[in-house]
DNA sequence: AATATTGTACTATGTAGATAGAACACTGAT
DNA sequence: ATCAGTGTTCTATCTACATAGTACAATATT
């Protein structure tokens, strides 16, 4: 199932996104190998050249290590995931604070939206 | 004062929401002129060319008229700018989601989360 | 009528991102 | 030793985006 990426952004930025997510959620485990870069590119529907340099900048902050012939696996450092899952939500809120705030929005209009966003999230 | 652009993304979709964002806080008002190509151009730092397209888009869109001699005006629709407003926060709202979902934060996060949203967004 | 100001169009140049394809280098397993 | 699978590197090509510079077209102003 190729990811649906969004064109406006480097596809490459998009995949380190997407493996940070899929760890946070408990999708990638720290004891197993990451899927090689050649499966990674092709479930995801991308060359494994972006693949690629996806994951040399994941290696690159550390997230993952990756070694030649071996493959690649995720930190074992529950804390680094966990601190990546905390960056996450805090840039999320941050763009989206920033989104809003020059809205010129009406305390209620303010309270309906952050009514929506806790219905959603909590599915 | 030049913004500061995401440089990952096309500065002609980030001068678009600029805009608007403008717009919606009433910075340009229906009855006046927006600045015109080249002052906007060099009040943004970029150049005309990039201004132009973003303009080009935005007459695409029907959000502003333009005609050539003449310059270019916010349409004077209130309607056509409110519910731009709503379709800003709606889309906001919509990725935060998106961003967020996924994180397996517990509850108690979620709620702090919003609790810290809601402080920065009344300032 | 002439000039300035407006939006628009065009060519050229440079950069980043993505793809394709081939080759290389290292490791583990047979 | 061989082979398959791994990450890595390289060249080439294509596209989108942004810039620079120039020129053109239409309108407003003088």
């Amino acid at each position: 199932m190729p990811l649906d990426f969004d064109p406006t952004r480097p596809i490459y930025l998009q995949i380190i996104e997407a493996v940070k997510k899929r760890t946070v959620q408990g999708i990638y485990q720290t004891s197993g190998p990451l899927p090689s870069v050649r499966e990674m590119a092709k479930e995801m529907g991308v060359n494994p050249n972006t693949m690629s340099r996806a994951y040399m900048e994941l290696e690159r902050e550390g997230f993952i290590t990756t070694r030649r012939g071996e493959g690649s696996s995720i930190t074992k450092s529950a804390k680094r995931i966990d601190s990546e899952r905390r960056a996450l939500a805090g840039a999320a809120r941050d763009r989206f604070v920033v989104e809003v705030r020059d809205l010129a929005l009406s305390p209620d209009q303010i309270d309906y939206l952050l009514r929506e966003i806790l219905e959603e999230v909590k599915l």
